[in-house]
DNA sequence: AAGTCTCTTTGACGCAGATCAAGTGGAAAC
DNA sequence: GTTTCCACTTGATCTGCGTCAAAGAGACTT
């Protein structure tokens, strides 16, 4: 797969247009593919950390990352769930902010600062590119934030179900009717490092709202939801917004 | 004042070399000029509803706002702080997100959203400008989402007065030697939106810090800091880091 | 088949911060 | 000078979630 990937022309890319490069035409995708190279990592390995230099930025090809900070005491927070085409590091800056760690196996398509840099420079369907994509991540953090601030357990829970519920609708095509239906690809110890809760609280609050019958739960990952409303109740949004980086 | 602004030239514009116009050349800034037009709104007042249709975006010029977000049961979460050179609005999309509320008496430098977006297309110094403030917003919201989901009240408070003596550091020339001393720009209630607290946590904790000499308050807002590193001890950050939008 | 490992669930208990309520102090209005 | 208003403080009580602890459930090893 890993091999296959690294020989690959940018116009079979599965996040051909969605990534940074969307926006590019085939001149500019040809000089892209000049400076790129793939790099995998196995699910649980650290990617970049905090306070590190970064020498590279790039796009999660396949797999999912995550964003993450955390303090001398080891309290954790999670501050970005990072999918394919996503878009990791900042160009302009060169230590990194936060740990950047592979939830599960993931390949990267990456650029070595500089040349990617020049070529943003050089390039302005890149930037406005990264622009979009930037902005959009931004309104998602603050949504993210009225969650942690405000939101009570059970409604965390509902609304982080919701989101990946909601991002798994978009890509699916939808399946005839069926209930909708989501693999969490998270622990729970990680969904509570996003959630600012105790892995104890979210294992309980799961528990709940399963017991209320808000979703139905096979093993510890898979999780159906028989009526999306409801949940969406549950996860105190009013607006139909809250879409996830 | 309003009336002296709204005649002003961009090149006098004490915002100039920081806002979303910074990196334009003098031709381009003549371009903007024409587009550009001033207005002003009295403290309290709201400048953008969560949900309209935004017709303009821009820079505060002078004054704070707020950005926030609340739910229909009334829980309010502030997601951010818009100060002089902070810009409103997001290109490429027309309703608003999140309220955008004046704190004290603020000008606002406006453009309608077509004319900036044409310009924007045409002027890459613009779009680049605008990523890097963006990107500042990003990590600063991060910053932030850290604070809301594992900081304890006392940490949260103590952070948010570090946070705006930081930034009263920057600006106000070191007055020789004498202790840093901040107003606080907001009220216990803004605080406690900001903090994802009560506004009476907000005043225990203030009042907590103050006993233990951490702080040093004269009347409700002004704040002094005999140790900064103490301070910043209490707020919980090991790292330097931590900057507001 | 037993042992180990990791992830998860569940229970018992305690505390940080929310809620409810009363009171203070300064500034503007009359 | 009194009244009203508003932002703020402080106290009493309640509760949601964290903490500590134990045990269940798969998956992999030997």
């Amino acid at each position: 797969m890993q091999g296959l990937l690294a020989h690959q022309q940018c116009s079979d890319c599965p996040i051909r247009h969605r990534a940074v490069c969307a926006r590019c035409e085939t001149d500019e995708l040809a000089q892209m593919e000049q400076i790129k190279y793939y790099r995998s990592y196995q699910a649980g390995q650290t990617i970049i950390w905090s306070g590190d230099r970064m020498e590279f930025v790039g796009s999660v090809v396949t797999g999912i990352a995550t964003l993450a900070q955390t303090m001398e005491d080891g309290r954790r927070q999670m501050v970005g769930l990072l999918l394919p085409s996503d878009f990791v590091g900042r160009p302009g800056r060169d230590t990194a902010a936060f740990d950047v760690t592979a939830t599960t196996d993931v390949m990267m398509c990456c650029f070595r600062k500089k040349p990617f840099e020049a070529m943003m420079a050089a390039t302005p369907h890149i930037a406005q590119r990264l622009l979009e994509m930037t902005l959009d991540e931004l309104d998602a953090a603050r949504e993210w934030m009225l969650l942690l601030g405000r939101k009570t357990a059970r409604e965390k829970i509902a609304s982080l179900i919701a989101i990946i519920a909601r991002r798994e609708a978009a890509l699916q095509v939808r399946r005839a009717k069926g209930m909708l239906t989501v693999d969490l690809p998270l622990t729970r110890e990680e969904m509570a490092d996003y959630l600012g809760l105790t892995l104890e609280t979210v294992s309980r609050q799961i528990s709940a709202l399963k017991k209320d019958g808000v979703i139905i739960v096979e093993g510890n990952r898979h999780v159906s939801i028989p009526d999306l409303d409801r949940l969406l109740e549950e996860a105190g949004d009013d607006n139909d917004g809250g879409m996830l980086v």
